[in-house]
DNA sequence: TTGGTCTACTTGTCTGACAACTTCCAGGCA
DNA sequence: TGCCTGGAAGTTGTCAGACAAGTAGACCAA
């Protein structure tokens, strides 16, 4: 019985959310220029016909979205710069899909220096992790079990081994945001495949370049992985002539 | 009369945004585990001794970062997959600034292979764009005044050049965080300096490699271009022998 | 076993009050 | 006349209580 699946019911926007949207929309297009103070709470209560409570919770998303900020007493003003202190992979409120070369591009650019700088920056500490996310993967492999979260914690701790927490937080984000990418590596039919054995072999070859220290090394390990991983996934990356990154 | 500026007063945090952290830092140790619920809003006011007002707000802050969702009659439950679609350049809710070489080593990592690749795809209105905002630096300079904002979209447009949309949003969210990173050099004294003037020089090689369709000598020239930008900054970056980026 | 009802609990919203803070204006004094 | 201070008005931050809307689980009857 093989029914397609069912829609998800979608719950009614709550009000707060829609407030949240409708003032960054007028922050966005201009009408609330950065730096400008927003009508206060009780007045925007009484326009948009809900309780100022409401109010609140819908600025203080909008808060955390770092669109505006407060000052008691005062009042709350868009912020300076728009947005501030916060990147989403997907584009806008409602959020446009990129293109996955896009991603896989933006990934091996910023994984490739990863490495190279792991191989020169790394702590003991650093590749007593690495090791250990690769066991994970070997077991799973072994075990035709999933290793998507290893596989996700063996990238996250090359990008921390860089020295650059920075870096490091970053692959993570990028890399929890496309965790879905690696499940077909992972799962029992990438398994059987070889799949998650060839992507195996190059962690490996990856994790031999940053333990030796050697960084050219490293950033060829890297980018092959990274080129190969996109190619699992029929994705051919147009690199530029040359580019080491 | 020169006196050291003031520091500036800093105003004591929110109760919504100590409890917003509390309650992260209980999410991201793994505490509250994804798919879990959180004790109920009435309780938690209880333990954390604040009004459910706060708590709510707090909750509403957490919402807009995606680490929780929340069902009405239900409970807020910490979302599947953490902080999803989220990235700060500082960590946390309250934000620990990174040290500033951090940051520079992300954009060389990155501005340079966007240099790189807007060489071998920028369109004609690529080529405008960063005519445009190199003629407005141009005339900062001759004018003695503000070009900060030039300066960032000029790197947005060599960003969005590269063909890669995530790339240019990255790179224009990075630009937006550290504008500030760019006033001494265009201000009056940097200007009377002559570090508006170098760093215009830097600006034109980058423009000239990039109409000139030469990825190597982009590579270069926006190298130089964010090493001398740091250097400006008094700070020095360590790059790995031979890196490209 | 299934379906319906009821109860207890939870989030969502509203209201009102007051604390803490900011801004502006008027009055008084030098 | 100019500057300082105090008070009023307005604003955000927090609290408390009430009720609406929704959920989950238990119990009972068919």
């Amino acid at each position: 019985m093989d029914a397609a699946p069912l829609p998800r019911i979608s719950r009614p926007h709550r009000l707060s959310e829609e407030v949240a949207e409708v003032l960054e929309k007028r922050i966005r297009s201009g009408e609330f220029a950065p730096g400008e103070k927003l009508p206060a709470e009780a007045r925007l209560a009484e326009q948009l016909a809900v309780s100022r409570a409401v109010v609140r919770e819908a600025v203080a998303r909008l808060k955390a979205d770092g669109l505006v900020t407060s000052r008691q007493g005062s009042g709350v003003y868009v912020a300076r710069c728009l947005g501030a202190g916060v990147f989403r992979m997907a584009a806008g409120v409602l959020g446009e899909a990129h293109q996955i070369e896009d991603i896989f591009e933006l990934r091996l650019i910023i994984e490739v220096a990863a490495a190279e700088r792991a191989a020169l920056r790394r702590t003991p500490a650093d590749v007593e992790a690495i090791e250990a996310a690769l066991a994970r993967m070997d077991e799973a492999v072994a075990l035709s079990a999933d290793g998507v979260r290893a596989d996700d914690d063996f990238h996250c701790a090359i990008a921390l081994a860089s020295g650059n927490p920075l870096i490091g937080r970053f692959v993570a984000f990028v890399s929890h945001e496309f965790s879905a990418s690696r499940a077909p590596t992972w799962s029992r039919e990438g398994i059987v495949r070889g799949l998650a054995g060839a992507a195996q072999d190059e962690h490996r070859a990856l994790h031999v370049a940053i333990v030796a220290g050697d960084p050219a090394a490293a950033r060829r390990a890297a980018r092959q992985h990274l080129l190969q991983a996109a190619r699992r996934l029929g994705v051919v990356l147009a690199t530029p002539p040359g580019a080491r990154g």
